[in-house]
DNA sequence: GTGTTATGTCAGCTATGTTGACATATCTCA
DNA sequence: TGAGATATGTCAACATAGCTGACATAACAC
């Protein structure tokens, strides 16, 4: 970390101690992803939805044809919490469902006409903040953020994240290992 | 935004349209997020208590003799939602109360030696994750992370969670004015 | 001494998560 | 072809953490 190597607390004296806590980002990313829901919150609220019903909608509209299986392992919910905001979805016609083809258990969901406009609007504000948020920055700040964010992630999910974003991963990512 | 100028979709013929939407910040932020949060959430379920919890007790071990109306305002949730979880707080030895001095109807709240100790593991959780993250990354990265967050803040909010974070705001930091 | 303020508390509601148990349709494979 | 596994749906009950509204108390301010 940059300064700040004295301490008087009961710590920190000498050997393998934590390094001084990062309170400053802890505490920006608090507030940063308040913000960042809190735009979509408002929106969804006029139309009597809540940000669950935005994550399902989210990635129905990113995974066309994605099953109620692979949603439940993005969002690591039950079934039953899934259910009852999803059913809200069908039945409002943002999301619709179709039997598999290779499978005919399957659910295939999909996303309304009307559903992607929401789903749209919905990213579009998220998207205006990250523009406002990195405009003032210099031009390699998307990247370094989209850097720090991944790493951010636990290094077992990067691989399925990763995958999730941007298809087949675009090109491996790190400048760590060397 | 990089590349990708051309769409097919109903949109983005000309005129003022939104920007691509930033689907890879989108997520990344969600998933980032949640794994932030995950930490802390283990330990706080091993000791029965949940992420309102960690929140009160953060910022009390954060700002010493907040009061309730500061703390309701830093939180932005009601009294009677703070109440629940704050007596239970009081109650397990945490945090403890004092009346105010200048104005005896405030209640100041302080950590207790346990639960400066809890803050701290839980600080040092999420610390040790930041330190994952941009340790690989170059020498700027801390300070890049930062102004990234800071600027992803709603700009009314950004002098009081500055004040909040680091006391009375460092330096002024808008690479953005010129 | 009256009105405002800081806080506490009772009661009930909502959103979103959980567990457990069981039902149904479909697939797979011996 | 039939038995078991799998994908999904559903009922019921519960937990957490937010909310509103109403009312109480103590201490401050003038």
């Amino acid at each position: 970390m940059g300064s700040a190597a004295q301490k008087a607390d009961g710590r920190g004296v000498a050997g393998g101690d934590a390094p001084e806590p990062m309170f400053d980002l802890i505490e920006l990313l608090f507030f940063a992803y308040r913000d960042f829901v809190g735009d979509p919150d408002r929106l969804l609220e006029s139309i009597g939805f809540g940000r669950a019903h935005h994550r399902v909608l989210h990635f129905v509209d990113r995974q066309p044809g994605l099953t109620i299986a692979e949603l439940l392992d993005i969002l690591r919910i039950t079934k039953q919490s899934l259910s009852r905001v999803l059913k809200e979805l069908l039945d409002q016609d943002y999301v619709e469902q179709r039997a598999g083809v290779s499978d005919r258990r399957q659910r295939l969901l999909f996303p309304t006409a009307k559903g992607r406009k929401l789903a749209q609007d919905l990213a579009d504000l998220q998207t205006a903040r990250f523009v406002r948020a990195l405009s003032p920055m210099g031009p390699e700040a998307r990247a370094h953020a989209i850097e720090f964010l991944l790493n951010m992630i636990d290094p077992a999910e990067r691989e399925k994240v990763a995958k999730l974003v941007w298809g087949e991963i675009p090109q491996l990512r790190h400048r760590s290992a060397t």
